[in-house]
DNA sequence: CCAGCAGCCTGTGCGC
DNA sequence: TGCGCACAGGCTGCTG
């Protein structure tokens, strides 16, 4: 389930690897599912040819910026994208493969094929859609639109906020569990019920697991990988999430896991007392 | 408008 | 040992 840092890591070991200044001479769509826009066959007419002039990250949009166009890219939940060298066996599950000028493959696979490509058009016309309702990043997420989100969403339950990309951008379930541990709220908290002072925790507990995940190259339980096709260590460092009847870091009492927000949910039933 | 949930998809792991 | 099913979850779209 690759969040903020684990897109981030793709995008700096892509970066690392080379990836910026080649050209893409090919395109293979082996599953249409991969490419919700334009169809395949323009899809790949549009890229062949065209120059990766930088690689940048919205939320958990990887932005591939070639030239006039941009093409995004989202991983969902198994998605990988790595720079490979064509003699490599092709993983199961490969849909989309760029051939590139030095001879290397950037390759796309998925096996739940909840992920794909997005070629956003020259207008600007498909960014409304995919770009500008996501939120602020998190590390430009203010008080004051924290405190706005809580208003719009008085009744519902805080980890459904966090998760709410609309609202800020990056995080999905992991980090939601780890920030809320970390600002010791319990994650069934009503947004309404939240103090100025917790909500700022949960900003600040929020910026400081992403930064830390990252700094360990992201999060890998079985699919994540980086452009360069090497695993993430955070899940070595986290206090909560796939931690359950596992003793809490900080207090000891064991992890619990419930279905919050429709999403299993894991938090420290003595360090996040559910009445606040 | 807001809140909650089915559905998309496939591999894994559990119970029987 | 093998089968069937629940589960994993980001996001869209539907419903109440």
């Amino acid at each position: 389930m690759p969040e903020l840092p684990e897109v981030e890591t793709v995008r700096l070991t892509l970066l690392e690897g080379g990836l910026q200044g080649l050209v893409i001479t090919g395109v293979r769509v082996a599953h249409p599912d991969a490419v919700h826009w334009p169809d395949p066959q323009r899809f790949r007419l549009e890229l062949a040819g065209r120059r990766i002039e930088g690689i940048g990250r919205r939320g958990k949009f990887l932005l591939i910026d070639v030239g006039k166009r941009t093409l995004a890219c989202h991983l969902r939940m198994t998605g990988r994208l790595w720079l490979s060298r064509p003699e490599e066996p092709e993983l199961s599950h490969t849909h989309v493969v760029f051939d590139l000028s030095d001879g290397r493959e950037l390759r796309f696979r998925d096996v739940r094929r909840f992920g794909g490509f997005t070629l956003l058009e020259p207008d600007g016309s498909m960014a409304p859609d995919l770009l500008e309702r996501l939120g602020p990043e998190p590390t430009d997420l203010t008080g004051d639109e924290f405190a706005a989100g809580c208003l719009r969403h008085t009744r519902s339950p805080v980890k459904a906020l966090l998760l709410d990309q609309t609202f800020v951008a990056g995080l999905g379930n992991i980090y939601a569990d780890e920030a809320l541990h970390r600002a010791r709220v319990h994650p069934a908290r009503t947004c309404g019920s939240l103090s100025k002072q917790e909500q700022r925790a949960i900003r600040r507990a929020m910026r400081a697991v992403l930064r830390d995940a990252l700094s360990h190259r992201g999060t890998t339980f079985l699919d994540f990988r980086d452009g360069s096709g090497e695993p993430g260590a955070f899940q070595e460092f986290l206090d909560v999430y796939r931690r359950e009847g596992l003793p809490c870091r900080r207090c000891g009492a064991p992890i619990a896991k419930s279905r919050i927000a429709g999403r299993g949910t894991h938090f420290c039933p003595l360090c996040q007392p559910e009445g606040g």
